[in-house]
DNA sequence: TAATTATCGTAACATATGTTACAAAGGGAG
DNA sequence: CTCCCTTTGTAACATATGTTACGATAATTA
């Protein structure tokens, strides 16, 4: 994916660097949000709780950003804990720098391209969400990586990782892997899901 | 809201107008989108169908627009059927007209506030779909809506329309709506749903 | 006002999924 | 290799939710 700051130059004066450890909370949900971040190296999550359950509301990687969707808005809180899940370095703009950057020519034809990128995202998370079995739900997030990724062997960080993603509890998700492997559907093993044939469910 | 064009001139010559009557399907999931759309009058649900079942992916309304997180992308297919829920009337932007309007600087400065919006409100749906049980469901978006009109009495269009929303089963809305009425949390009538208390479930 | 249609409430029933707990397996550290 | 910790598989059970169907009520139209 395209770097918000690919072929883009005089900004440092800018940014500022900040680096998370591994597991930190960046953010907490209700924090006023006064700063667009890039994330420069690691993985994020953004999480919210309810009572004992923890949801995901988004996972962020290398090159994307948060906090661009509230620095404007006027309700500007974080809408779940910012979570570093790896070791992680942040670039924080603030505000007015923010609106100073997409003066620039070329990062803001990257960051539209960037938020483009980021809608379709979460509007396919909406999709894969809405399917009312747990079933579909799996199929669905298979068949979209399958398309974004063109490989039929999905990588997978971790099965809990996945249930959180496609928010089922872990046991519903391996009950249901079991199933899918019986039918032939599929095959995986700790690291990766392998799609055996493509049923009409996943059309 | 602010509308994309507040504000702005020299415009009319990039633009195309175009009409729908309601429930006429105005573009179908899996075309490919040319174009950026505006709502100028109307209202638009974006919906997928799993065998039988409805799904539905986004809800526009006025001053909104679909279509910009699609054209930028490699894979720019609707993800569900663009149906016209009133009659409406779309302001129709190509691909290169797109990006010249996007020149502008007012026109620009209302588009990022938009988009930011947008992506926001996405958001707020996936922590929705995300609430484990239906009376969490109801009950974050019955405050999810009062936090942002600051009003008690939530307007809904119809059961059916908050059911597809919030992606059950009409019964089960109301079901639901009837023991949160019993329990004293709510009031509801035909067009509208009234916060009684705010309970810990809606913190 | 009456007729027609859309929306909604209600209930009985079937079942998919959540919950909990424990054992098995795998990976990493020393 | 062994020990420890994390991840995963498995099963039994409880229950929330989906499903279906029908009658009641409200809106719409003529």
């Amino acid at each position: 994916m395209k770097s918000l700051f690919e072929n883009a130059s005089n900004y440092s004066n800018l940014i500022l660097e900040k680096k998370y450890p591994k597991g930190s909370i960046i953010f907490f949900e209700g924090d006023e949000c006064n700063y667009v971040s890039v994330i420069k190296k690691g993985e994020i999550s953004v999480r919210t709780f309810n009572y004992d359950k923890e949801t995901e509301i988004n996972l962020l990687h290398k090159d994307e950003l948060f906090g661009d969707s509230l620095v404007l808005n006027s309700d500007n809180r974080y809408l779940g804990n910012v979570v570093a899940i790896t070791d992680t370095i942040l670039i924080m703009i603030s505000k007015d720098n923010w609106l100073k950057l997409l003066e620039n020519k070329t990062i803001l034809k990257n960051y539209l391209e960037i938020v483009s990128n980021k809608v379709f995202r979460i509007q396919s998370r909406v999709k894969i969400l809405s399917q009312k079995s747990i079933r579909e739900k799996i199929l669905f997030y298979l068949i979209s990586e399958y398309k974004r990724l063109n490989n039929k062997v999905i990588k997978i960080k971790s099965k809990e990782a996945l249930a959180l993603y496609l928010n089922i509890p872990r046991p519903s998700l391996s009950r249901e892997l079991i199933l899918l492997k019986n039918d032939g559907i599929i095959d995986y093993d700790r690291y990766s899901i392998i799609i055996l044939k493509e049923t009409k469910d996943m059309a």
